[in-house]
Parts: structure tokens; C-alpha cells; sequence
DNA sequence: CCGGCTTCTTTGTCCGTACATTAAGCCGGT
DNA sequence: ACCGGCTTAATGTACGGACAAAGAAGCCGG
């Protein structure tokens, strides 16, 4: 700690707990704000300015009483585009169903270099359509590393969602990501899959999936565009995915 | 402000200056922290508590020396999936040009709905095909009501962005609104304005723009799904769309 | 009239303290 | 063994003060 430093006492505190954080130093406990105080000799507003973020991002939680502890169970997934799509099915009170296509475990030089791993490393790959009620509704392929996701081999996700298999077999909850969202044509194998005419339109989701910053998930999705639509609220805090089932139809002129 | 209510004393200052801020009182300068300690006789950290929420909301400037201002006009409007879009577009270094199909004043029952306004409602109607460097990109139509809007009828938008036009010749700054994104199949009208083969995929999004709630803007832009993505970072934040550009193309299995 | 300097205001950072509120754990009694 | 109350620990709220940094405005001289 440099007190003579430009940079602010708060965030130097925040980049050092950063380091301990990513080197998994509180993995069981995470000390509290006066533990703080004493181990880096700052003031307790200092050292709330620099949980402040932490608090903020969701990598830790606070509240009275309750003892500090690290990225909780509790806490709810951060919602992606997919997650707000199939939240807009089930507003409808459509039932939600997959058929596992493919569950085992292979490498793919592809996807592996996009989890900055190497090309020959063993991926659980998981292959999946997702019905929505009776018609299917997305093809969505999921690709992790074997190593942390082998348990996964065992589990059915002919109703369960991915994410909670994965916090439960293997201990692990992504903590963000990037998505991209896409429009592509069907291919033919694609249409027969999804029941589609030919020249049918899909919105195709990629997303990386990352814990604490290390990516951990390759995803791919192609969605049915003609029925759903991602839908999000914009203001000043930034873009938020709304769970709204989308209700307008497209006119052709 | 009532010290024995079970709300805490900064929520009940943030809740007043909201309701003063609804009551237009602050549209030419707002109160710096010091003026607030002494209206309300509080603590500056009961203000500072306070105006975090405001300031984190855009609503209210603050930095050092700066006079306190009120939603300043330098800062730039939410990021929406199209900003979002064309912004990966500029960081490829692309020239970004509009071809004005049409700017006129008509009428629109289903888009009046949309933006909560008689059927009869006349609006300005400004359709716009958006190149990047020699190719198109996108095709961009608008509705505005023309009681605000009539002045745009004598803008130029040709290189000029349309939210700064609004800005400039009619006062009026966005400050949120919802987006829908799909994908959909372009029309052989749009083939052929966009240079697409048969059987092109468009990523379709509809947005309705608002200032403070009440809907004024409703946009309805096609954009090129082959080469171009919406990308977003995913965290415990939320959604937060990025200006990258993407890198990726797809693999046709 | 312009440029540079000084002064002033405003927010950022940092320290200290005290009490209230809440959850969790301990402990003893039934 | 279970329930309830007490203790303890942790954060939330609120007060106080002091200095630093940076922009804005005014002043003054060239």
C-alpha cells in the first residue's frame, strides 16, 4: 500500500484483493470489513469504498449480521440472451423439454482455442434441442472442459437446465461471459431438426462462459427467429434483458 | 425527513430530490452536496449516500470543481443494440453513410398504437439506407410524432447520426426505451436495396425509443446477419453491449 | 482583447467515532 | 432432542473533521 501513490488508497486495496481473489486465497471465508481494517491498515470508509465494487459485481455478499462470504449460491445466474428467451417461453406457459442428442466427450480444436485451452484438450460436448411444448424451439450445443465437467456425463437434461447440473455436480457457477447474437439462414440439416421451411431465419447465440474471468463454456444456439425475439429495456444504467415474451408479428411489404 | 422512520435518512433524501426532480425544480442547476448538507441538515455522507444512486443513474453530474449539473448533454445516449451495431462498424475503420429514401410526414395506425397516439396521428416517417464504406448495411425506418419531430424535416441525414439531429433541432434527448432483436428472412425488396443473395438472413430489430416513459420514437431497423453481430459482456452487472467487433464466421455444418 | 495567474468552489479521498440492526451460533432449560 | 433466549459478530446508518485535486471564474497585466 502506497499512501503516496496517485492512484486512491480504496483502489489499491480493490486491485490487491482482486489478486488474492483470482489466486483463490478465500475460497472458504472471506474476511470482513474490519478484519480488513486491520490487516491493511486503512480506515473501515476505505475499506467499504473497495468492497463497494466487489459488492457490486456480486463476487461477494454482504449483509447485517450474515458473515462475508464468497460468490453465494443464492445469488441467481447472470441473465443472458438465452436464459431471457426461455424465461419468454415459460411466461407463456409452454412446457419446456430437451432431447440429448449427443452427450460424451471429444476435443475440438475450434472451441478449445476459444477457451484459450489447448487444441487436443477433452470437452464434455453436450447436444441438445429444446422443445417448447409440443415444437422445437432452439438447438443449443454446449461444449466444457472434461476435466471440470466430467460429472456432468452422468446427468440427465432432458428437464433440468445445464447450469444448475453444473452447480450441483461440479461445484461451479459461471460468473459472466460475452454473447454474441446473430441472424443466419438454416442449413437443410438444421430446418429438419427444427421442423422449419426452407429458408427459414435463426438467431444464433454464441457465448463464452467465464468464472472469474478464466472462460470455462463455449456455447452455441441456434434459435427459431420467426417466433422468438431477445427483447431488453434500455436507460441510463445500461441494457437490461427483459423476460417479456415478445407479442408483435413481422409485415411482410 | 423523519430520524425515527424505519427507512434509512439517505433513502428519504433520495426520494425527495426524485420528487423534486419530477417537479421540474432543478432544470437549471442542481444543488451541490455542501447546499444539500444545509437544506436538509444532514450529514455530507447521507448526501454522498444519496446522490451515489443518482449519479450511478446518469440523472446527475459530479466530479471535482465541476459545477453539479443536471443530465449534461456531453453525455452520450444509452448504448442500444444498433448503436452497439454500428459502433463495431466505425472501430473497423468503415465510413458510415445514409442514403435518405424518405422524409415526410404521413400517417400510421399501427405504429401510432405502438407509440401510444391516435391512429391519425400524423408522424414524421424518415427511412434511411445505412452504408458502411461502399456496402449496405442496414435499412433504418423511423417514426416520430410530428408535433416534436417537424423540424427534422429540413435536417440532412445524409452523415448526421439522428438522435443528435433530435437534440439539436427539437430539444429532445432519448432517455431509455425497449428493443426487440430477431432474425427474419429478407423480402425481395430488401435483397435487392441491401445487395443480398436469395435467402439472406437479417437480424431485425425494433426499438421504442422514450423521454422519461412516455414513448416518442418507433424504429424498425434491418440489419445484414452475415456479417455483422450484437456482443455483449455478461456479468453480475448485468447486460452491457460492447463495441467490438465481432472476429467470428460460421462453419456450415 | 487575449493569455496567464490566482482564487474559489466543489467533489474526491481519508481519517475517526458511535449506535442500530440483523443473522448466526452458543447454551441451557424443558 | 428440541426450543427459546442470550451473546456475538458483522454490516448498515449516521455523525464529525481535514486535506487534496481539479475545474470554473475572475483578476490583472501585456
Amino acid at each position: 500500500m502506497d499512501r503516496t501513490a496517485a492512484v486512491p488508497l480504496w483502489q489499491q486495496l480493490l486491485t490487491d484483493l482482486r489478486a488474492r481473489l483470482a489466486g483463490g486465497e478465500f475460497t472458504i471465508d472471506f474476511p470482513g470489513e474490519l478484519a480488513l481494517v486491520e490487516q491493511y491498515s486503512v480506515s473501515r470508509h476505505t475499506v467499504r469504498e473497495a468492497l463497494r465494487h466487489l459488492r457490486t459485481e456480486g463476487v461477494v455478499t454482504a449483509a447485517r449480521g450474515r458473515r462475508p462470504r464468497l460468490a453465494p449460491a443464492e445469488v441467481e445466474q447472470p441473465l443472458g440472451a438465452l436464459a431471457s428467451l426461455f424465461a419468454a417461453v415459460e411466461s407463456r406457459g409452454l412446457e419446456q423439454r430437451s432431447i440429448v442428442r449427443a452427450l460424451d466427450v471429444r476435443a475440438d480444436g475450434v472451441v478449445a482455442t476459444r477457451l484459450g485451452l489447448e487444441e487436443s484438450t477433452p470437452l464434455v460436448y453436450l447436444e441438445r434441442l429444446r422443445l417448447a411444448g409440443p415444437e422445437p424451439l432452439a438447438l443449443d450445443r454446449v461444449w466444457l472442459p472434461a476435466e471440470v465437467a466430467q460429472p456432468l456425463l452422468a446427468a440427465d437434461f432432458t428437464h433440468s437446465a445445464l447450469y444448475d447440473e453444473l452447480s450441483q455436480h461440479c461445484g461451479v457457477r459461471l460468473t459472466g461471459g460475452r454473447e454474441q447474437v446473430r441472424a443466419v439462414l438454416a442449413t437443410r440439416g438444421e430446418r429438419a431438426l427444427l421442423h422449419l421451411p426452407v429458408g427459414a431465419a435463426l438467431l444464433m447465440v454464441e457465448r463464452t462462459g467465464c468464472l472469474h474471468g478464466r472462460p470455462l463454456e463455449f456455447r452455441h444456439t441456434l434459435v427459431r427467429g420467426d417466433r422468438y425475439a431477445v427483447t431488453a429495456d434500455v436507460d441510463a444504467r445500461g441494457y437490461t434483458l427483459t423476460t417479456a415474451a415478445p407479442t408483435s408479428r413481422r409485415s411482410t411489404p
